[in-house]
DNA sequence: CCGCGCCGCTATTAAAATTGTAGCAACCCC
DNA sequence: GGGGTTGCTACAATTTTAATAGCGGCGCGG
């Protein structure tokens, strides 16, 4: 598997690994913001489950996409499933508001 | 060249291209967050200057993502290079608490 | 205890995206 | 004309993702 970006050590985009470029290399690999927002909504999932409100994800991917946002402490296993962690919902307030742009982003884009 | 993200249109990930589907598509692309940012933080910026500030992208992939993210009305050319749009800034409000939010993280995981 | 269905997940092959490097054409300034 | 910078293309190597099939485990009804 792929290296899992950690805050402080070097990531894609920053030798440095400064903290929201490693954000940015967790949150930039298809599906992950998908998958925290499915867990936000609806919550615990199954591993089913997020597949299927994923619609097109493949297994690997998915479970690929788990094990990196365990690492990262976002989310967490329960006897019920996927759940978000502490630390995974207080990315939520950040992850709402995008909601609400990409509608407005969508009717500017519809009038030009 | 891919696809570019449009709401309203099919994206990988939903059928229906629900606009926050779509966004997470245009995002979650390899260093289209880390373009917006380093734009949000200095503008304008030259071709260059981007491949120097993103340290280890290609001029292949810079390209793609800019040509996205202008399809997305996100970015612009300007006479002294690339500028966000009027759209695009109102996405940096979006962006900077990730900065703040990564921070917390990086302690969270130092801690454990 | 057997079969059935659901579960998390691995395996495999193919397609697509990204990297890394080299370099071209256009432009400006002597 | 020579030398520098700029935006960007070309191409091969590598990594990532997609698509599909299916395995082993577990609970449950019979």
């Amino acid at each position: 598997m792929t290296r899992i970006p950690t805050p402080g050590e070097p990531v894609r985009g920053s030798k440095s690994g400064a903290p929201v470029m490693a954000l940015f290399d967790l949150l930039g690999r298809r599906w992950a913001m998908g998958v925290l927002w499915v867990l936000s909504q609806e919550e615990p999932c199954t591993f089913r489950q997020l597949q299927e409100a994923c619609e097109t994800i493949s297994p690997a991917v998915l479970n690929t996409r788990l094990k990196e946002l365990r690492a990262a402490k976002l989310i967490d296993v329960s006897a019920d499933g996927y759940v978000l962690t502490p630390l995974g919902r207080s990315l939520h307030p950040l992850l709402t508001p995008m909601a609400k742009w990409a509608n407005n982003w969508a009717k500017a884009l519809a009038k030009s």
